[in-house]
RNA sequence: GUCCCCAUCGUCUAGUGGCCUAGGACGCCGGCCUCUCACGCCGGCAACACGGGUUCGACUCCCGUUGGGGACGCCA
């Protein structure tokens, strides 16, 4: 595999070189998403290669269907790699020639132990209170019964310490009396994990390392095959996890946590991975960043080195910001699905423009949005909320609202500004206040006490189903 | 239990020995704006886990305690 040199104002420098590394038995979570996310920012801003590997060496649980929601996550996202996505289980062949080399070489080696006499070996440690751990009984086995079957374990060294300067958690070191031999090829010929890694970390040229720390015990031991096989070690960066509210690792139990839900909720790509770069990472006292913003001023050095909490309320406050700030033709098709969701079919996308940028501020999601502008749609809002109905349209003189009705009947064209002049004109005849006509033409018109300007409602709405409405509003009144 | 990691408002965080009477943001409360709801603006409540050191001086450095998390698979 090529390195690429990258010339720099200093001198040279290897161009970084890192991976996303999911495993597909599940959906793509939100905290894989912000690995993803971090580990695709810093290798930006470095000019760096961001590679997609896909660790399926568990074919018992990988399916092509979480394969498959990994990636339309990420492409949602906009987290496409620049390399891949490589499949480990197209490697096979590589690992297990890694490992027969450490069998060559005396560095690993054939353990016959049978399972139940392995979890034997655990019980009896842990009633002991020692960490459960293999006790390398066939290090010194010298018998290979060809009848029987058996598993490679590494022959991990037993003193000295292993350590590394993580790029987040600084030093870390491992006492390497803590580690056992652990199983490189499984007895059905198989290779695990950390071999699979190491051979790709090293084969794909990845020179960073970016995972979560719940990776930080496998580390020492992927150091220690590194240096066997005599290959480079990379440079580290484990993160924080993500914890849900009950403050333990993010998991299906706490709701909510694939990535395309996010989108089914409506939340904007923007607004998550604005909200997953501000969990570990900060930059002054700056909020709200845009794509190209992130892209130029993270640094996987300055990530803190503690857990960040799941926390609903600032999504939904970085998602309205979003929803304000982005253009109404970045809104459109989203808004679309919605309301193609709630039934509504395919609404022509001019109508949609011109009904957006009176609702931006008023959705913290497209959900709501499409909530909001529901009544836009629907074919009569009846039955009125009651309490708006009691509190605004009851009180109200019907004459007041005929008296509107016959104005706006009037009208030649039916712009927004003409309806608010005409409105103003009625309400000063009438010698009311705004608010008093307002609210229960409000009512007559959503079915509920709030909405855009009323004047930009009746617009809206449109002539026809406007003068309906509060045709329909008054015979309600006169009841 | 063993090992590893972490510890500032409820939550996300700023803070790298004096600038801290600890700053910002979300949320919450109050107000302003106003035809409603939002948005926006103004104000308020709210934290350095505890105990020892080191130092003229600790949120900041060291040690311990407590608390939390992670790992301990022929899963990744």
């Amino acid at each position: 595999m090529a390195l690429f040199l990258l010339v720099f104002p200093g001198g040279y420098r290897m161009s970084v070189r890192t991976r996303f590394a999911p495993s597909p038995t599940g959906f793509l979570h939100i905290g894989g998403a912000r690995t993803a996310l971090f580990c695709q920012l810093h290798t930006r801003r470095l000019g760096g290669t961001f590679i997609l590997r896909i660790e399926d060496t568990d074919r018992e649980r990988s399916t092509q269907a979480a394969v498959d929601a990994i990636l339309e996550g990420m492409h949602w996202l906009g987290l496409d790699p620049d390399e891949g996505p490589f499949f480990q289980s197209d490697h096979t062949q590589l690992y297990l020639d890694a490992a027969q080399r450490l069998v060559d070489e005396g560095k690993a080696y054939r353990c016959y132990c049978s399972r139940e006499s392995i979890d034997a070996l655990r019980e009896t440690q842990r009633q002991q209170q020692i960490k459960p751990r293999y006790d390398g009984r066939c290090r010194t086995r010298s018998a290979f019964p060809a009848d029987q079957p058996y598993v490679i374990r590494f022959k991990t060294p037993t003193e000295g310490v292993t350590a590394w300067e993580d790029q987040i958690q600084e030093t870390i070191r491992f006492p390497n009396d803590e580690l056992d031999d652990l199983i490189l090829v499984r007895s059905d010929g198989s290779p695990t994990y950390n071999l699979a890694v190491v051979v790709d970390d090293h084969s794909m040229g990845i020179t960073l390392v970016i995972r979560g720390e719940d990776h930080i015990s496998n580390t020492p031991r992927q150091i220690h095959l590194f240096q066997a096989l005599g290959w480079p070690v990379p440079e580290y960066a484990h993160m924080p996890l993500l914890h849900g509210s009950d403050g333990s690792k993010l998991s299906k139990r706490h709701g909510a946590v694939s990535v395309l839900q996010y989108r089914e909720d409506g939340f904007l790509p923007d607004a998550l991975n604005n909200y997953l770069v501000r969990l570990g990472w900060s930059h002054g006292e700056q909020e709200l960043f845009t794509r190209q913003e992130m892209q130029q001023l993270f640094d996987i050095r300055q990530v803190g080195r503690s857990a960040a909490i799941f926390n609903l309320d600032k999504l939904l406050w970085i998602n309205g910001h979003h929803i304000r700030t982005a253009t109404p033709e970045q809104l459109l098709p989203a808004l679309s699905q919605q309301l193609d969701m709630l039934g509504f079919g395919v609404v022509e996308p001019e109508r949609l423009l011109r009904i957006i940028p009176e609702f931006q501020s008023r959705a913290k999601t497209m959900v709501e949005m499409a909530e909001k502008v529901r009544f836009l749609f629907v074919d009569s809002v009846l039955p009125y909320d009651e309490k708006a109905a009691q509190k605004h349209l009851y009180p109200c003189a019907p004459q007041a609202l005929i008296t509107l009705q016959q104005a706006l009947a009037q009208l030649e064209e039916w712009q927004a500004e003409v309806i608010d002049q005409c409105f103003r004109q009625v309400v000063a005849q009438l010698q009311m206040e705004m608010g008093k006509l307002a609210q229960p033409v409000r009512v007559a018109l959503t079915g509920t006490a709030s909405s855009p300007g009323i004047h930009d409602t009746l617009f809206l709405l449109g002539r026809d189903k406007s003068l309906q409405r509060l045709q329909e509003a008054i015979g309600h009144m006169q009841k």
